[in-house]
DNA sequence: CGAGTTCCGCTACGCGTGTTTCGTAACGAG
DNA sequence: CTCGTTACGAAACACGCGTAGCGGAACTCG
């Protein structure tokens, strides 16, 4: 019964709040000025999304676009393919400090970590994929474990953008994948 | 010339950050309340610390102990239980969010990145010289690459606690070192 | 058409961060 | 001891986040 919500303000306040994090980040991302593109009282917002962290990471969300992994058939040169494809992500400051916000945003409300973790295992289920048919092919060792070894690939990433500062070049990308596959033929 | 900084505020401030810090976290930490436990004029805090985070990784810089390594003289052991003694801090809920957010105030402010990095790293070095002396004592190949291994084996536990949200228990560390250790024998 | 419910915008408020300005008191140098 | 410099404290301000209350308008159902 009664007055339904508007859903073109949801879309409208969506795409205001992406273009505003692509100008200007997540700290200058203010959610006055987002309400405001989209032509929308401040409240309307806060009506639909309880807070700016639930606001920035469904925008984000609808933003978040993964190229399909081609697969050649040859496992060494897809993981290649996948890591340099995330590190070349990475590697952007912006995309740095934004994914460094989205965690804390994620530890901050746990139904937002629940949120963006699908995200980030998003490429990551589709390597273990790309690990199993090579284990089917007998490239791989049949008891290599997938999620082991692509945390083994991926994890390194991460604590070198977020934490040690190290840069992750495709030459490391590739010593990853080598020492990592070494280990399961 | 002129009147000196009392040295006795800094240390009061920092006390009473690291109290507050521990008490209710980043996210409770207000910056007003450190300046009055201090029994201090907020002005007063921000003319030796520019921003809350400042403040925060400075008092975090203080309290950040690393309990030192028992070498055993088997390189697995070793590794093992550096690995075990992260995720256990790791793994409390307080400390995560903490880390998430320095990790946030890193990339929010350069320096303090900088200011940080050696504090995690920390650990990492004197792991580092693990593997070497583990590489002189022949018990690993020569041509280990201390660096790559052990992103191997630290990377993966920050990235399940901060991004993928798998736990991280000791048979996982096990895992870790075990798939990595036989790669390099 | 009328009644009830819900949405939307507006205003006001409380809180925390960070800046600025001012007056006062402490210290060092001559 | 006096003077110039600087630290400290107090107060006011701007800004962004988040909450609450109100009035008017839109929609649904009987």
């Amino acid at each position: 019964m009664a007055r339904p919500r508007d859903t073109a303000v949801d879309a409208k306040v969506l795409e205001a709040a992406r273009a505003l994090l692509r100008e200007r980040g997540y700290a200058g991302f203010a959610l006055d000025e987002a309400a405001a593109r989209a032509e929308v009282a401040r409240t309307t917002v806060y009506r639909r999304w309880p807070s700016k962290d639930h606001l920035v990471v469904a925008a984000f969300a609808t933003m978040f676009e993964t190229a399909p992994i081609r697969e050649t058939g040859d496992v060494r040169a897809d993981l290649t393919g996948t890591l340099t494809a995330i590190a070349a992500g990475l590697r952007l400051p912006a995309t740095r400090a934004l994914v460094a916000e989205l965690i804390a945003a994620g530890t901050r409300h746990p139904e937002l970590g629940d949120a963006l973790r699908p995200l980030w295992t998003q490429r990551r289920t589709a390597a273990a994929e790309l690990i199993d048919r090579a284990v089917a092919r007998g490239e791989l060792a049949a008891d290599a474990d997938p999620a082991l070894i692509i945390d083994q690939l991926v994890g390194p990433l991460y604590y070198r953008v977020l934490i040690s500062g190290d840069p992750i070049d495709d030459c490391f990308a590739r010593a990853l994948v080598d020492t990592t596959l070494a280990r399961h033929r």
